[in-house]
DNA sequence: TCGCAGGTAGAAC
DNA sequence: GTTCTACCTGCG
């Protein structure tokens, strides 16, 4: 099927939005296998100018594609909105065309952004594509991101699976969590697993204000404002959340108040207060026009 | 070899 | 209430 629809996929797909790692790529054509009422199905999609060339013609697997690359929202619509401001004008020609690239699965959104914090886009991408690979159920050649139950039961680390699995040699453990490189998180993601199948219904997040949804997801271990504000973003596809990072805080530093230091924050608080409902694409499109600019190495100075 | 970067938890202020 | 420090790991 054919979608008309003006994106730029590789940019969106590749901008280290924590929903998910980037999809798999083989000539021009992304691939995944995605989650379409109840079943695993593999999604390929192919851009080439302003239409979307998707594998699929299922009423269900289009709209998830939609969802997914957030294909409804008015993107010039936005851009007029920045082009009318002076601090922002300039970020709609750095980065056309990005789009949220939001979950097919909630709580692999949970799971990868707490990987994310105090990491790097590629260590987080690498750590969730191994969790995949060791817990994940395969459908055809892809892996898909295990329920909270199966991570919920992962062994932390090489010592625990010696331990209490009948591996004979602790030289050969690498079914555990920081064998997977996610260092000190390892038992956040685990117990946050635990949680999410003992506890806590993620879906009922999606039924909640963004209020409530911020102070339920904080609950979640490893999980602080800005993790949260990228789950609730990426993962539940709540646009008013503003993310906010050290290089958000000296974007919007650089931008709003002459560089002066500002507490995170506060620069949560800012963000959420003056960009309303486009804050969380504000946030995606700061960051982006940031390292496209060459701002961001200036203001590592 | 070692210093650095980056959010959260928990303690200290 | 805000601020300090330890936490893993890969990179330069």
């Amino acid at each position: 099927m054919i979608i008309k629809a003006p994106i730029n996929l590789d940019l969106t797909i590749n901008s280290g939005q924590t929903s998910q790692p980037p999809w798999r790529l083989n000539e021009d054509t992304f691939s995944n296998a995605v989650t379409v009422d109840g079943k695993p199905l593999v999604f390929k999609v192919k851009q080439s100018g302003e239409y979307l060339d998707f594998n699929l013609n299922d009423e269900k697997a289009v709209s998830k594609l939609r969802y997914i690359f957030d294909l409804d929202y008015d993107l010039s619509k936005f851009y007029r909105y920045l082009d009318n401001q002076p601090e922002l004008e300039d970020m709609s020609r750095f980065c056309n065309g990005l789009r949220l690239f939001l979950a097919d699965d909630p709580f692999e959104c949970v799971i990868s952004s707490i990987c994310s914090a105090n990491n790097s886009i590629k260590r987080w991408t690498k750590s969730i594509s191994l969790i995949k690979q060791k817990w994940g159920k395969q459908h055809m050649d892809y892996c898909m991101f295990p329920q909270s139950n199966v991570l919920a039961k992962a062994y932390l680390d090489d010592e625990e699976e010696f331990n209490l699995s009948d591996i004979k040699d602790i030289e050969s453990c690498e079914n555990n969590l920081k064998n997977c490189g996610v260092g000190y998180r390892a038992p956040y993601m685990r117990r946050a697993s635990e949680l999410f199948t003992l506890e806590m219904d993620l879906l009922e997040i999606f039924k909640m204000s963004y209020d409530e949804a911020f102070e339920t997801i904080l609950e979640v271990p490893g999980v602080g404002p800005k993790v949260a504000d990228c789950i609730l973003l990426y993962g539940f596809n709540f646009r008013e959340a503003f993310p906010s990072d050290v290089w958000i805080k000296r974007i919007v530093s650089h931008l709003y108040f002459d560089g002066k230091d500002i507490s995170v924050s506060k620069v949560r608080e800012f963000g959420m207060e003056e960009f309303g409902k486009n804050a969380g694409y504000v946030q995606l499109y700061m960051f982006h026009y940031a390292r496209m600019s060459g701002l961001m190495s200036k203001l590592k100075k």
